[in-house]
DNA sequence: TTGGAAAGTCAACAAGACTGACGTATAATG
DNA sequence: CATTATACGTCAGTCTTGTTGACTTTCCAA
């Protein structure tokens, strides 16, 4: 792209503090972008992004476990649980006693959870979509590789996850 | 580097919705570790995450004012004034009346917060010169690619400025 | 069987975002 | 010069989403 790629040799441009800093914005305003079609949506709803987080991972993963999604949202119980609530009475969740371990609540979305889910997702996505076709796939391939290098080692895990939960 | 990257072919297999998937969470995992290293900083001198992006952007471009650095953050002044009031009392920011126009306040960091920006800054950029180095500068380069191909067209104003006031 | 640990729920509080209204100083304009 | 617009600050009130602390139900192991 520019002159940051001289391959083979030892360039280490990329790693200057200026361009760092670069880095460290485009992290800050692109996350804005990410987020921000679906927000739109959710106000209307009187949601918040709390909620589109446990409806990616609950249609993700469907039958997790409370403590399973507790420790993918890296929130406390008692914050999920609010946003759980809300969800179950609209009727988005749904909540099933665990038969082999009758503490643990294995989570199911709804019909219409998962209507919910598509069109916040769909919204997510067309941006997605937009952002990685005008970058093309050697650049998506590096945006991945980038990623996953920033993440915690027990996120890595969670997003390695495809399956979390046996069921 | 996999499959994806079949080049010259019509190759749209990175516009998969599981690929699509798999790219908004890892905007969501990283993301959480983009900001765990200073936020444990934060944590102990009872600032928050808005009170470093004020930092940082006023780091950034010295003499700012107000009125830029709401626009770059995205927030209402309210939600600003109580962060910048902070500051400005705890003396880790300065704010000077315009001499052009003396309605302006234009905000520049104390040596006090120059020190505190440098601290978090160095918290963050070691994570994200780590993930640097481990993906190498063609992956960095599309990282940066995607990335600003994620923003919003305004914010994207707000990045390639690199000097944000004339001052 | 009993005593702890684990899963989940309820209550209360704080940070940080928001809206709306208002005040003051200054600048720009007719 | 009088009016209007702009930049900034502030007060009050609300909402989301995070926190801690205390509690119940259930499981498991000593």
């Amino acid at each position: 792209m520019d002159d940051n790629t001289t391959r083979g040799g030892e360039n280490l441009l990329f790693l200057t503090d200026e361009q760092l800093r670069k880095g460290i914005e485009a992290m800050f305003f692109a996350y804005r972008g990410f987020t921000a079609d679906p927000d739109r949506i959710l106000v209307q709803l009187a949601y918040g992004r709390a909620h589109h987080r446990a409806i990616h991972f609950i249609n993700r993963t469907p039958g997790t476990t409370v403590n399973n999604l507790l420790s993918i949202l890296g929130v406390t119980k008692q914050s999920l649980n609010r946003v759980l609530r809300t969800l179950i009475e609209d009727g988005l969740v749904e909540s099933k006693v665990g038969t082999r371990d009758r503490r643990e609540r294995h989570l199911y979305l709804t019909e219409e959870g998962r209507t919910l889910e598509q069109r916040l997702s769909d919204a997510q996505r067309s941006r997605m979509r937009a952002a990685y076709r005008r970058a093309g796939p050697e650049a998506v391939a590096g945006f991945r590789t980038v990623l996953e290098a920033m993440m915690d080692t027990d996120m890595l895990r969670h997003f390695h996850d495809e399956r979390g939960i046996g069921r």
